[in-house]
DNA sequence: TTAAAACCGAGTGATTTAATAGGAATTAAA
DNA sequence: TTTAATTCCTATTAAATCACTCGGTTTTAA
């Protein structure tokens, strides 16, 4: 039950993307430079994200990303599902709306405890929205304002 | 984000007890076979559920596995954590008590996702009371009374 | 024209998963 | 006292997944 680094890392690079929003797009590189994270790997979460339609790419010298929608329509959710895949403990039909068949599920107690999980995680993950993250992280670096640049954002790997 | 069959075949398998539970131990092969599990794949989960008081053994012929407590003392928490480990979606100290150091824990942002995720797991299963999952397995075999050794409590693998 | 960037797909070593297998120790019952 | 049932313990393994790396192509601003 961890998520991956695909959730972790990606989650980190779109909200750097969110910090640094503005009307020019940024490069992945920097984003991957800013977080420490391998720029090649970044670059194979952006089809999700893009999927999902959270970001959009430029294409050309002096491209990079921008958000495709604002960050208090983007909740933490989108952005771990579109990464990760649902965020349900199993594959069952009765829990995962339809999606997994099952033959059983008349006889089932598990997928009560299944479903409970389910939900709870998915209630937790869409009452967060991007645009809080990137209040608290203005809040952190509030008091060194010169090194806007170098936030990491999260922690460890 | 997916629980393994340690925590899916384990939880069944506790049921499955819990559900036969008497004075006599039951063998584990009686499980296995009733829920349709690997009785060698299941043996190595019993060592996680002794170790975290869920159950007991009784050596020899005529043994097998005994409840080490009762079922209203046990929550699908502590079951799933036997299992799986913690059910916290990283491994990040601010999170998991302690557990698994962090450099840059004061600029961390992302760590407040992920308590908020650990916490609705863990308040989701440890909410639920084994007692609960037996109640409701025996409405659902209370109209075919007689093939109650059968009943697989789980869907899928 | 050039260089910076997104875009695309293939390959890879390490780790984890989900088992299987074989045997030793214990004990109730024949 | 033997036998058979059972827990207990450790090792091996095939397959899948993870976390990357690499090499190229297209696009586009300067």
């Amino acid at each position: 039950m961890k998520l991956s680094t695909r959730g972790r890392y990606g989650l980190r690079a779109v909200l750097d993307l969110a910090v640094h929003d503005s009307d020019e797009a940024v490069a992945l590189s920097q984003i991957a430079e800013r977080q420490g994270i391998s720029m090649n790997y970044l670059e194979q979460l952006i089809p999700k994200l893009k999927k999902a339609g959270i970001v959009r790419g430029i294409r050309g010298a002096q491209g990079g990303y921008l958000l495709a929608m604002p960050v208090d329509k983007i909740s933490i959710g989108d952005i771990l599902r579109a990464l990760e895949g649902d965020l349900n403990p199993v594959d069952c039909a009765d829990v995962n709306d339809g999606e997994g068949a099952c033959s059983n599920s008349d006889t089932c107690v598990t997928k009560y405890v299944w479903k409970r999980i389910s939900d709870s995680i998915n209630e937790a993950v869409d009452g967060i929205m991007l645009s809080e993250l990137v209040e608290e992280s203005r809040k952190l670096q509030a008091p060194v304002p010169n090194d806007s640049n170098k936030t990491k954002l999260s922690c460890g790997k």
